[in-house]
This record gives structure tokens, C-alpha cells and sequence, in this order.
DNA sequence: TGTACATCAGTGAACGCGCGTTCACTGATGTAC
DNA sequence: TGTACATCAGTGAACGCGCGTTCACTGATGTAC
């Protein structure tokens, strides 16, 4: 929040929201420092004073996409209008995490790219807030009220994000248009996951 | 097969084959039109007679990339020992090109992400094989069965397919390791798929 | 409160590099008669 | 079968570019006394 002085203040930050706004603009391959550097008002060598090389900063704007993904998740269940533990509010929480990370990578093709590019480093820090985690957390309130049997408790979360994910996938590439499928995959994911998952009564 | 010609020969088809390598051993953005060059003993320049430019090039990788994996499904197949058009053997069928689609991507992580890799350009001629339209043939067996009730027809094919890419690419980018599920996860993707489309009876 | 000084966070110039693509060219191949 | 000639598929040099990273530097900030 620094004045226009000499030094910029919060430029660490400024970076990784730079990072971001170009991925989404023109892809996570586009970034570059010279490029981040030039957005930021700032001299190349300003960046690597923040972070070790390209490489770093790279995988930390991978990482902000996945928070923002995760975040617009939780945004979809403050919308909800049942909440407590009972087992309609859990199963309404599950159903709208699955449909907002596919239509995240539908209407965010970019960032959602970002988020799971192959990158040469890692984070400094774990995601926060982390899509798999919010997964977890609410496969686990199903299993404790019963929807999702206790027999598939290890199994559950991996075999809903490898659905979620993969259509997600599937969109953000424009993959879903080589099959003839004309319904919304979003309640194709949702419906398939509680086939596999819910238990028959 | 020309010999030590000033002519090449099979350049094209040689271009592709190096690009194939290298994105098997370096990854698919290692990919550039000297390094291919150098690869096949010739001229940057004499690569752009047989491409418009990088990115078709690249295109065509990718595009072979994708019908190696078919390949590979198409020869799981034909090692099984069951044939014909039973029940039996169409769920066979189904199960191996799961069980090969996800293990392609964790044995060949490179040539995987090559396969699915955002290009700039599309390939001049369709995939062949094509590992969507394998899946689309076993889907179609099953319902002309009664594996699949005719009600699923028209989505179990996606179904399938983001199940299956999900789990490849949740394998290929390293991110089953996220979970701490501790299995085959070519098993889950079978038994999920099973319970989400096949008939209960 | 003022001052000396260490540390922090920038500048700006320069480096060397590999890249995609172009161009005029030439040797090899294939075809018409 | 031989020859003239068009076409094909390479060469090799050159272009301009944007890149990541380095370095000595300097102005701003914060701290000890």
C-alpha cells in the first residue's frame, strides 16, 4: 500500500496476481518474467529479488489458480440454502463442488489450466484453500451420515476427483465436443458419482 | 528407404518419429523445430517443406502421441483370451482399455501429457487409431448386450471417457499422491465405471 | 529525537543463447517426347 | 533409350527477437544507541 516511492511495497503479491491475470488472458505458456516484470511496472531483476527463478514464481501462479478454484467452490455453498449435517445439506454440498470445478474449467479454461500445469517446482506452502481438501472434508461427512458406505471410505474421494477432474479435463481441452454428448456434464458427473458411490438405499 | 541420397526420403514421417522420442524423453514443451533437426540430420529450414510451421508439427506429435495410446489398447485386446460377442467378453474388452488407459499414463507420463497437450493448430487428418473411438465401439457392444441399459446410451461413453482420462491424468501429474489412497487405481476406475452404467441385473 | 549505519528492494545495462522463419541457392528426381 | 527441362527437397547463411539471469549500483527503509 506503499505511496509511489522507490520501493514497490507488495511486490511478491503484485507478481503472483499479474501471473494470473496474464494466464487467464493468454494462457499459463505465455508467462514470462520480462513480461510479469513489464505488467508490475518493475525491472526484471526486481522479480528474482522475490523469487529464486521463473520457475518458482511460475509454480506459485499455478498454485493462486488452484486456490482460486477452491475458493470459488466455497463460494458456491455459502449459496446454498440448507446447511447443518444432515444428510440432504451434505449431499447438496457434494453436488455443487463437483458442478462448480467442471464448470470452473468450462468458463475459466485458461486459469483451470493454470491450476494443474505440469510445473518444474513446487509451492512453498500447502494450497489454501485446497479444491482436494474441500473434496475430502465433504466425502467425509458423507460416509459419517451414511450416504457413502464405510466399505468405500478410502477409495471415495480419489474415484470423485478422477470423475470431477476428468470432465473438467475433458472440457477445458474442448475434448467434451468430439463426443456427440448434448446434455449438461455437469449432472452427467453428479449422477454417475452417485451411482458409484451412494449407497442403494 | 532411400540410401545416403542428397533426398531424404521420409522426412515427414521421420520429423514426427523424432518429435515422439523427445517428448517421451524430455516432455512435450522440450519440443522445437532445431532440436527435430538436428535429430534427423538436416536443415531447420528443410522441415518447414513438409509443415507450415512449429505448431502444425507439433500438432502431428501430439496427434501421434494420441494414437500410440490407441495402439497399445488395441493390442491389450488381442491378448485376451475370450472373444467373440458375449457378454463376457465385450466387459473384458471394456475393462482392458480402462486398465490400459490409465497405466499408459502412468508408465508413459510424457508421451500421456504429449497426447493431451493445448496445441495451436490441428492435425490435418483424423486419429487412427483413435482411442475415443475404441471406447465408443466397446460402449456401443455393451448396450447392443444389455451390459449398459439403452437409457445410458447416449452418456455412457462420456462417462466413461472422463473417468477414465481423469484418473491418467490425476496419474500422470503425479497428483494420486495428493490422496493417500493406496491401491490400484486402475481397479477403482473399473469398479466405479461398473456400478455407475452397467444394468443392476 | 537525532544520527550512523546495515539491510533491503529496487535500477539499468549487459551477457549469451536458442529460437522460428526467410531467402537465394543447388543438387537430385521424375517426366515428356 | 537418350535428352531437355520442370519440379522437388534439400543447403547454408542470415535476420531479428525475446528470453532468463548476472552484476555493480543506488536510493529507501529500519534499527541501535
Amino acid at each position: 500500500m506503499s505511496k509511489l516511492g522507490y520501493h514497490h511495497g507488495n511486490l511478491k503479491t503484485e507478481l503472483v496476481t499479474a501471473g494470473l491475470v496474464l494466464a487467464d488472458r493468454s494462457g499459463f505458456e505465455a508467462i514470462s518474467l520480462r513480461e510479469l516484470a513489464r505488467d508490475t511496472n518493475v525491472t526484471p531483476a526486481a522479480a528474482l529479488r522475490h523469487f529464486n527463478d521463473l520457475a518458482h514464481l511460475k509454480a506459485e501462479i499455478s498454485q493462486s489458480a488452484r486456490e482460486e478454484l477452491a475458493r470459488q467452490c466455497l463460494a458456491a455453498w455459502s449459496k446454498l440454502e440448507s446447511s447443518g449435517i444432515t444428510r440432504e445439506s451434505a449431499i447438496e454440498r457434494f453436488d455443487a463442488l463437483a458442478r462448480c470445478y467442471v464448470s470452473f474449467a468450462q468458463h475459466h479454461t485458461n486459469m483451470f489450466n493454470a491450476a494443474f500445469a505440469l510445473c518444474e517446482s513446487q509451492p512453498a506452502t500447502p494450497d489454501n484453500p485446497s479444491p482436494w481438501a474441500l473434496l475430502e472434508e465433504v466425502v467425509e461427512d458423507l460416509v459419517a451420515l451414511g450416504v457413502i458406505p464405510k466399505a468405500k471410505r478410502n477409495e471415495a474421494p480419489l474415484t470423485a476427483w478422477s470423475m470431477v477432474h476428468g470432465m473438467a479435463t475433458l472440457e477445458s481441452h474442448n475434448l467434451v465436443h468430439v463426443s456427440k454428448f448434448e446434455g449438461n456434464t455437469a449432472d452427467l458427473v453428479v449422477t454417475a458419482l452417485q451411482s458409484a458411490l451412494f449407497a442403494d438405499e
